[in-house]
DNA sequence: AAGACCAGCAACCGCTCCCAC
DNA sequence: CGTGGGAGCGGTTGCTGGTCT
């Protein structure tokens, strides 16, 4: 048995918005609000709408402070580089961009910037001044692919939720971009390229950058992956503190008020989340080396490995 | 001038998630 | 804990206006 229908289809209009519709609804709102009950207000309003309709003709083009068109350079440079990062987890990539919607995001996607890029990347085979390094086989999650090696663009990872989207798509960043505050200053930035590039046959996961010990006291007491703490590291580390130690979370991503640690299911480690709380050195004035490798990563020498997680992360993250 | 084609974008559809009960 | 239903999301459709032939 199929599920029922929201709305009574044959009896609400479809298509485009007419000026009066869109005035009667967003006089609605304006005055009283959705209710958080977007199927029933159609009917309070007297309009022979869909709630779902109503709610995304809200949502993308009636509330207050939406932009359309126009989309700046930087922009594009932030859709570019977290459609890399997390794929077309469109609300995500809208949440950075204030006053713009999922939806003005993936058409703009879909009709310019994804043409833009392959443009680019074309017109730069033709000249040849970068050609294609490597075209060949790739074994990948089994599957056999014959892919091209591209000109991905660049993307900067500087912060927290750089890495947080790297190593787990499906994480979401827990605070607005505007609110967060790294906690460490990493005080480098590198590509992604750098990093899928570097060497390695490790095969577990971390985050944030790697701290070097040898060049702190601190740092060296902290154990576990790239600067996270499993329990009994933290515990250790912060004994002297009095601190209050968080049971163990259920959900996949938690953050506790005290000490200020985000425990991530996905690592078992607990990662500072603020450095007022003082629970991680701050090593902006250390030296830092670049991250080390950290997630499934045999075969990543391989160049058209690496073309791949550039062009499609989320099919080499298996999301696909 | 008119039909074909294309790009842009608003809106819809159907699915999953989440939460109240 | 299971279920139902609303919210939210991403993919797709289809309309409109502009350009090409």
């Amino acid at each position: 048995m199929g599920r029922a229908p929201c709305c009574d289809k044959t009896s609400v209009k479809k298509g485009p918005w007419s000026p009066e519709e869109d005035a009667k609804l967003k006089d609605y709102i304006e005055k009283h609000g959705t209710g958080s009950n977007w199927i029933a207000l159609p009917q309070k309003i007297g309009l022979k709408r869909c709630g779902k309709s109503c709610r995304l003709r809200w949502l993308n083009y009636l509330r207050p402070n939406i932009k359309h068109g126009g989309f700046s350079e930087e922009e594009e440079n932030i859709i570019c580089s977290l459609y890399l990062s997390i794929g077309s987890r469109w609300s995500i990539i809208a949440g950075q961009l204030p006053g713009r919607t999922d939806n003005d995001i993936k058409n703009y996607w879909n009709t310019k910037l994804k043409r833009k890029l392959l443009d680019k990347h074309q017109l730069k085979d033709q000249n040849g001044s970068q050609q294609p390094t490597v075209s060949k086989r790739a074994l990948i999650k089994g599957n056999l692919e014959t892919i091209e090696v591209t000109d991905a663009p660049e993307v900067m990872m500087n912060s927290y939720h750089d890495h947080q989207r790297l190593y787990d798509p499906k994480m979401i960043p827990l605070v607005s971009p505007e609110d967060y505050q790294c906690p460490i200053n990493y005080g480098f930035s590198y590509t992604l390229q750098d990093r899928i590039c570097r060497n390695s046959s490790m095969d577990v996961v971390g985050i944030p950058p790697a701290i070097d010990s040898s060049t702190s006291e601190d740092c060296s007491r902290i154990s576990g992956i790239d600067g996270g703490m499993d329990k009994e590291a933290l515990e250790s580390f912060l004994g002297h503190r009095n601190t209050y130690f968080p049971h163990q979370p259920t959900s996949e991503v938690t953050v506790y008020g005290d000490p200020g640690l985000k425990y991530d299911e996905f690592t078992s480690l607990y990662w500072p989340i603020d450095l007022d709380n003082n629970i991680v050195v701050d090593v902006s004035s250390r030296t830092c080396n670049p991250p080390t490798l950290s997630y499934q990563e045999v075969g990543l020498q391989d160049e058209s490995v690496q073309s791949i997680l550039l062009e499609d992360p989320r099919r080499y993250f298996g999301l696909q």
